[in-house]
DNA sequence: TATGAATGAGCATTCATTCAT
DNA sequence: AATGAATGAATGCTCATTCAT
């Protein structure tokens, strides 16, 4: 009897083998042959676990920002303060030197979605987006908790969320400094929001 | 001399002739072919009057967002509070109907943006975002000026134009409701800069 | 012994289990993976009892075509003159709307063999064009022994019968009315056969 | 100015220069690499004058067909009687050994078609097909006006023709004898048809 | 100045067959 | 005997740009 292959867990092992290529060459760049190579499979093969080209881009790419997310919640446990968190989130982000090519996927990935109509690429990125508007949500509740800030506040993350969005664009484009002008609006918005003790 | 403003000139209106064109087709699907014919002259006088595709596909954008400029401006003369401003400077941007392929161009004309590498591309970014944001910020400025808004408001002015590109692309992708979304941060953000007279 | 018996059966039954998938998907877009999903095995099994896909396809259009002769046969049974013997040997062959699939079967079987070298396809299609040929000729040789049509008739037989496979395949391509061709040819090839009794 | 190009000729001059190399390779067998270098001209060229991979190797049956036929119609003029030009209508058309590349790219066409939906393919099937059955009845009639044969020798014609088509596909396949196959057939039916002098 | 004919690189995908287990 | 995971060759087509006239 043949081997029976866990096709989810094999999908995932390509997806992993595949990702640092995929960091290096940007997603335009990538053809099915080198990873096929990288993988250490013949072409064929991808598709016995890939629908597409672009199912295998998707896969790698869930990975990493998988990957990203995860490392985002260790970081924010660092800190405390409900400013420190959300400076550090955006800070993280934008910033972090290790996720310097995640980025600059993740910016492909936006572009080419932009222009797309795949459905499956829209929902990946509207679950991405509830993901991590989720744990920005979560640091501003806790901040009302703790009455560190007012609880009108709340109705400020989503557009913080889409500040961030659309700063992540700009900054790749304009060469503004993002992390400034992140400074400058959270700390106007903190002086406004933030509950000052007598 | 005259020559060279002819060729300005010549510039310009075969970039006007294909605007229409360009709003209908797209830049990805739009060809030189396309356009030689529709501007009635051969493929290569295209190639006299700009360096490359791109070059054309710029000239047609910025005529177009220049009309769009314009009519955001004209448009904003019929409100005068800060408030009112603001919340018809970005339900303009938004959602004007008349502007709904201009919005869809620019969305692919980021895109593209995004993943090109051509500092002209970028430096026409940098173009729109400063003058579009010396609109808002003029709009705070008189707020303050007038005392309708704290001072402290203008630290807020390009977060809230970031937010404005982020929520612009999200809304593409995620089928968010840009205008409540702009509505709940604008009203939130207004109470707390808001100068409430005694 | 008893295994060589096995598996001249299973081959046939492998065959009996995919006549359907046949009929429905056409030669060309059957894959061996359907094959073998269909006949409830596994696809290297298929290459157990098959030498390669041609000699799959090539048991299931033998199982089909011996169908369609002992139904061929069958149907002739219930006339008795040459004319309407010939006639409706003839409209079986065209027409009969239980047999629709296995003629669009029949047909992209000849074109696969029109263009292949395979020795296996020619037999076969030699073994096929003699059965039914003689069927028509056993015809033909009845209707002169009973004196119904002049023995001179029996030099048509094979005309006839190519007659039959250029229409065939005309018929699918040029929408003409193969009844009506057939039936002015044999009447008028009758005329001048049949022996007038005074 | 550039130089104007004559499409129309062009088509025929790259078609022209390619029928050698579809007359040896066949047509599946044909890249448009192949037919570029060929016609000494760039892949993209190919595209400027033809639609497609079909377009082109129509074009070229188109050609090789009307040589054909031309070359037919010329060789018919050597023959006077109706019996003589049939049968070397169907000579030429089954055996001209100048013709038999010709041959085995019709049958090529032929099985391509049979299975391909292409209303154009077809259409010009049955273009060929008129223009041959034009040839044959043309020379039916003749003979019933000279009163060489009975004028209901024309209701045979259609299946004559038909019959060729099958027995050019037989031969192709069966390695029966077309030559002798037509031979008995035709003076059967002539032996039937013709009308006998006193 | 204007033209339009010519160009050619670049890549996803299918599926019959093999063979290790 | 039975399986199913792995394989890899092979090819049409687009379109921005050039340059001879």
């Amino acid at each position: 009897m043949a081997i029976i292959v866990d096709k989810v867990e094999k999908r995932r092992n390509i997806a992993l083998s595949c990702s640092e290529l995929l960091l290096e060459n940007g997603i335009k760049n990538l053809t099915i042959s080198q990873l096929a190579k990288t993988a250490g499979i013949g072409k064929g093969t991808i598709y016995e676990y890939f629908k597409n080209k672009e199912d295998i881009v998707f896969e790698i790419i869930k990975a990493l920002i998988d990957e990203f997310k995860s490392e985002l919640e260790v970081n924010l446990k660092n800190y405390t303060g409900v400013r420190d968190k959300v400076f550090n989130y955006f800070d993280f982000i934008f910033n972090d030197e290790k996720y310097k090519n995640h980025r600059k996927i993740y910016i492909e990935f936006l572009a080419i979605t932009l222009t797309s109509n795949s459905q499956e690429m829209i929902d990946f990125n509207i679950e991405c987006k509830d993901d991590l508007l989720m744990i920005l949500r979560g640091i501003f509740q806790k901040g009302v908790d703790r009455r560190e800030i007012k609880k009108e506040a709340m109705g400020l993350v989503n557009g913080l969320f889409f500040l961030e969005k659309g700063l992540l664009i700009e900054q790749n484009m304009s060469k503004i400094n993002a992390k400034i002008e992140l400074k400058n609006f959270i700390n106007t918005l903190f002086n406004l929001i933030e509950i000052k003790e007598k």
